[in-house]
DNA sequence: CTGTTAGCGCATTCAT
DNA sequence: ATGAATGCGCTAACAG
């Protein structure tokens, strides 16, 4: 922030110009080889460094990209957690997430981020010409109000998260309904024919859960088995094994498969002796989980890579773009051959 | 974007001067009451959004803050894990540490965090006036490198997970050697004498490993118990518990423990039964780690958000300061009292 | 190929 | 209490 354009091109015998379209690097502006050489040579030396606020009031580029990242703080309902803390689990997912914002935005010469604080913002927060555009995570716990306040804004937006957007929003979402099909077909390969559901599924509203529940009826259906309702409780639970009715549970997610495992245990009955059990998440010690949790991997981090390059084609130009990652099936120790 | 503070000024018959008075919100400025509620108003309608680039520009503030996670995308060197993801772990403390940050961010109105993408990047990127301020993540697995760089640079630096920083930044770090020894203590009360600690402590070079087996050592030397030297794999830790000579391992990390607890298992021993375990972090998944695993929780987003709280102060005008903050002990499943 | 000129939108003097 | 004038540091036209 010391020494500034003019400085340097003084020192350099040239104009200011010739020092900016040197900086610059495009070759469009066609600068003598020599002048060019000894003005890189003499910035250098002086330690010229440009100043971005200039730069950008000028330009009206600001090469950042802004994050909304609605877990970030949020307040904490919980579920069907059995007391384990929810907060923690997004926590991962902003881990992830930033992960992989960091990465892609590496590969493709972003030069910084800009993480809302979050809480309660008006939308022109976002419009003060701050950023270039803007990465809306919509957390499966809140709402798209975001998303509908920037509708008609002027900033390129991507949101994540949700397959729920108008055409002129890019999206980038898991396939969660793939990824819950996936793990259903793996308990019925098993030759398991009672497979429960646990979970809130599409009574919790949560648009990700939904189409988990969604992904375990179309397995079911393709099967030709009949369909159970969702378990929401783990005495619900144990009273179907006991009666014979099921002998493996897919859980909307695996803190739900924790829960299902530590109801299980406490009923004497053990994973996967007398229940197979697939959770969903891959959460960071799931492979603590019951001995080792089979479960879907939710390829977070990719989402978010793939939302920054989405953001970042926009921005050169590209129209938008809805995507879906698919999640794989990670086998551990909970699932077993029915029967076995 | 639209909008400007002229066309405000036109709408309201003041001028912009006044305009930008009224809106500055500062009393200092003397502006007649109604044309100030006129103006105001007039913006509103308006959909008036001031210009940050301009107005950083003109005032040489942004309100942005810039944060360097030296762990974001970083390479991952494992170590005694036991095949487990040191990257996953990393990944949570980054989301805890984003936590830390916006919760501070949003309590003392920074509007925006800036993330850099990382990587090798040359210091310059910092001093471009993008921020106001920098908080940097001295990760235990990358050095000081940055820091030592930015000695000399005008910009307030802020160090967290460090305390070995001169005099003139602004250091945030866990009290690993207290944490240390109140889990030491805590193993110790419960009657154990033999009390190893596994992990690379000293010898790995990491400032917080090194701290965490200082910590032990002292508990056992204010308990007049001899040290004995670290354990660095299952195998002599096994034959250590099956010659008689400890009871309790102290493991520098949860993952640690983790992988002290499948040795143990493999080789028939349980946990509490046969070996009281502690960890440290209080990583997610921990409660299902040997069952429920007693460990040290690791303050990361306390720390962030004292962080911020010190640059946001240093930008104020208060000095530097260097804070340690206390780690505590989560009691669960993992240890019991020797001989039961 | 290079330099001159003219703002980008705002906050701050200094007159009035 | 208000307005006119100035310039923050840079890049994009344009003229040479």
């Amino acid at each position: 922030m010391r020494i500034k354009i003019k400085e340097v091109a003084l020192a350099a015998g040239v104009s200011s110009a010739t020092v900016s379209k040197v900086l610059s690097g495009r070759a469009e502006y066609a600068v003598n080889a020599d002048t060019a050489t000894r003005v890189r040579q003499v910035a250098l030396e002086l330690g010229y460094i440009p100043d971005v606020a200039a730069r950008t009031l000028r330009t009206r580029e600001t090469g950042q990209l802004g994050v909304v990242l609605e877990a970030v703080g949020a307040s904490e309902p919980d579920g069907l957690l059995d007391g384990v803390s929810a907060g923690a689990v997004r926590r991962t997912f902003d881990g992830a997430i930033l992960a992989g914002l960091s990465g892609a935005a590496r590969e493709l010469n972003v030069p910084a981020l800009v993480i809302y604080p979050g809480g309660d913002v008006p939308v022109h927060t976002f419009l003060d010409g701050r950023v270039d555009g803007l990465l809306v995570s919509c957390d499966p716990l809140r709402g798209h109000g975001l998303l509908n306040a920037l509708h008609a804004a002027p900033l390129p937006v991507v949101a994540l998260w949700t397959q729920r957007v108008p055409a002129h929003i890019s999206a980038v979402d898991v396939d969660h309904q793939a990824g819950a099909a996936q793990a259903t077909r793996h308990l019925l390969e098993l030759g398991h024919r009672g497979v429960a559901f646990y979970g809130g599924g599409t009574a919790s509203g949560v648009e990700h859960f939904h189409r988990r529940e969604e992904g375990y009826r179309q397995a079911l259906q393709s099967a030709g088995l009949p369909l159970r309702p969702a378990l929401h409780d783990g005495t619900q639970l144990v009273e179907a094994v006991r009666r014979g009715e099921i002998s493996a549970v897919f859980a909307e997610t695996d803190l739900g498969a924790a829960a299902v495992f530590h109801a299980l245990h406490a009923a004497g009955l053990s994973v996967p002796g007398d229940v197979s059990l697939v959770g969903f998440d891959d959460i960071l010690g799931a492979e603590y989980i019951a001995g080792g949790l089979t479960t879907v991997y939710h390829p977070a981090a990719e989402m978010a890579a793939e939302g920054v390059a989405a953001l970042v084609g926009r921005l050169n130009g590209d129209s938008p773009r809805q995507t879906l990652l698919s999640p794989h099936l990670t086998v551990r120790h909970s699932t077993r051959q029915y029967g076995h």
